[in-house]
RNA sequence: GCGCUUGUAGCUCAAUUGGAUAGAGCGCCUGACUUCGGAUCAGGAGGUUGAGGGUUCAAGUCCUUCCGGGCGCACCA
């Protein structure tokens, strides 16, 4: 139940009849009108546009309008208490209080729907996040991707649509060569003491890479790790299962479950990007060519190279993209342009990846590529992660591969907690950086936004348990017919937004409006339990020991909304603290 | 040099897809613990939303020009 939808529609539909009337003039799009919460300081309950909208064509004052448009809209409608028209033309909209009644009612009556975005059409969804190199295990910075992908998959699922969450595994290529070779020098090291060679750059330093040798020892006594090439295949193989063990693990601590790990290697091999080429090259999307050298920087080592392009400047890129190396193998685009075609034979609605700022170039490549293959325009939908900025002891910490400088995802929920990970990692819209105190998260863990939400849920649960009831436990209430203090109905009021934080978090793919929206509810819940120590009443537990129908019905609804919020986030919401 | 992105209170961030007098937390100042759980609450101070111009009934939000951060810019993936 979404009170700005229904009363959305009740004013387009008499503005629209109005207009079949000949009493007004309206615009060619509807769609400026908007129900919108007023500012807290104006005494009423939602207010809207319209007559700001409709003023231009009706060359009439938007205040004129107003009233006139008010009276139609209180007319008939037994819900509206008061209507009244302010400063520039703002229609101001008060229900009466059986109007909050039976909305809680019919919230609590429909709990599990509450909030689901009904009027949008159920669509299926391919979210890719995460796709770190199968390398290493995943540190801080893949972190927030991991969070922001997995909360916008679940948002989208409590809306009923269908998703499938995706890691690419970018197994083939010069890195992956790489790793084999640092887990063949790890393992001879522990076979016959030989030294690591740690000046070579190309190699990984890390020490996990010992582990993943060990491993790789106990579990294949039978293979004989003295020539390179003879066991390198095999070798990549258990080095790349190895890694994706330590990944899934990680992923795992973070609660974070992926439907499918799609394999570049796999792609490669079943000719997957000579058909996309091929395909591509048929509605002439490539052709042979050279790309300039960027303009400004050193080009003294540039070598002008003729190579296999892709079009996507036609699509608004700044250069065309090359699809294949000198010694003719596939460049990592090509093999991704192939991958997403193989997600679009899977036909889902919408493709959505979520990329860290650090690849926030390669977004429009990809989405001409996708658009070429599709002919759909925002067929696939890119959603950047910026960057997350450690900061430990007061300072700004830089991760390196060297060893040691690293902090892995293991270390950090180790420290923190997967909740409070989440939470904060959440907290900020995905747009703008984000500062991470490692310290200071460490120490003062008790400030985090996160513990202020579950205290909230606690609350309750202390109140149910005082009356031997439980907080998930149903409720069986006779009639609704309550009269709720302004001091309830502005909770109320905080829970009739939840649809439309959740309208809007998923239409925008902005996960962090749900945290915020939950810190906002706790806030107006903490803020009325307080009123409890001054005033009895307004307590829930009176001096009988027993709670009256109309708070548990207050107290079930705002922790329903707690519960279900936090499920979208992936957050624990215990009844104890 | 180009592209993307960002700039809001001392600090960290919100701002309902263009709405009304821009809101929280931290920090600072004052107050509420024989508590329905103080991991909480009430109040105060703190702003030319980086700067200028434009569009609009209405701009933190859109366009434009500057200024300052961040990220990226041939066969690394």
């Amino acid at each position: 139940m979404n009170i700005f939808d229904i009363y959305s529609e009740k004013i387009k539909t008499l503005v629209k009849n109005l207009n079949k009337q000949n009493l007004i003039e309206i615009p060619d799009s509807l769609n400026g009108i908007n129900v919108d919460l007023p500012p807290e300081k104006f005494d009423c309950d939602i207010s809207t546009n319209v007559a700001m909208v409709l003023s231009k064509s009706n060359k009439k004052p938007p205040i004129d309008l107003a009233k006139q448009l008010s009276e139609l809209i209180k007319k008939n409608d037994k819900d509206i208490s008061s209507i009244d028209v302010a400063k520039p033309g703002f229609i101001n909209i008060k229900f009466n209080k059986s109007f909050w009644n039976n909305f809680l009612k019919e919230i609590i009556i429909n709990q599990k729907e509450f909030g689901v975005n009904k009027k949008q059409k159920k669509k299926t969804y391919l979210v890719e996040f995460v796709s770190a190199n199968p390398t290493g295990p995943l540190h801080v910075g893949h972190c927030r991707g991991a969070v922001i992908g997995d909360v916008i998959s679940n948002i989208l699922i409590f809306n009923q649509n269908k998703v499938i969450k995706e890691y690419y595994v970018n197994d083939y290529g010069n890195q992956i060569i790489n790793f084999t070779k640092s887990v063949y020098f790890r393992i001879r090291e522990i076979l016959n003491n030989e030294k690591f060679p740690s000046d070579n750059p190309d190699l990984y330093p890390g020490d996990y890479l010992i582990d993943i040798a060990k491993n790789i020892i106990s579990q294949n006594k039978k293979i004989k790790f003295d020539n390179f090439k003879n066991i390198s295949n095999e070798l990549t193989k258990l080095s790349i299962e190895q890694s994706l063990k330590m990944i899934k693990l990680n992923l795992k601590i973070l609660g974070i479950n992926h439907d499918n790990f799609a394999s570049e290697t796999d792609i490669v091999n079943n000719n997957e990007v000579q058909s996309v080429i091929d395909q591509l090259e048929k509605d002439k999307f490539v052709y042979k060519g050279k790309i300039n050298a960027p303009e400004g920087e050193d080009k003294t080592d540039w070598i002008e190279r003729e190579q296999l392009l892709f079009r996507s400047t036609d699509f608004g890129d700044d250069k065309d993209r090359a699809l294949q190396k000198s010694d003719k193998s596939w460049t990592y685009f090509a093999s991704d342009v192939a991958y997403h075609n193989n997600k679009l034979k899977r036909k889902f609605d919408i493709l959505i990846n979520i990329l860290g700022a650090d690849h926030a170039g390669y977004i429009k490549r990809i989405t001409s590529a996708v658009e070429a293959l599709s002919g759909e325009k925002n067929k696939l939908i890119c959603k950047v992660s910026q960057l997350v900025k450690l900061i430990k002891d007061g300072k700004p910490f830089k991760m390196s591969k060297r060893k040691g400088d690293y902090i892995t995802v293991h270390d950090l929920v180790n420290e923190v907690g997967k909740d409070a990970t989440r939470f904060i990692m959440l907290n900020r819209s995905g747009d703008a950086e984000l500062d991470f105190d490692f310290t200071k998260v460490k120490e003062k863990s008790r400030d985090n936004p996160l513990y202020y939400v579950q205290y909230c849920y606690a609350r309750i649960s202390s109140v149910f348990r005082n009356i031997n009831k439980k907080i998930n436990e149903e409720i069986k209430i006779k009639n609704y017919d309550f009269s709720y203090s302004n001091d309830e109905i502005k909770i109320i009021k905080k829970i009739s937004q939840w649809p439309k934080c959740i309208e809007l978090s998923s239409s925008k793919l902005e996960p962090h409006r749900v945290t915020v929206y939950l810190y906002e509810l706790a806030s107006d819940f903490h803020s009325y339990w307080n009123l409890g120590k001054d005033n009895e009443d307004k307590r829930f537990i009176d001096k009988d020991n027993k709670v009256s129908d109309n708070k548990i019905v207050l107290l079930k609804s705002v922790s329903n909304v707690i519960k279900s919020g936090m499920d979208i986030i992936g957050v624990d919401a215990p009844e104890k603290m």
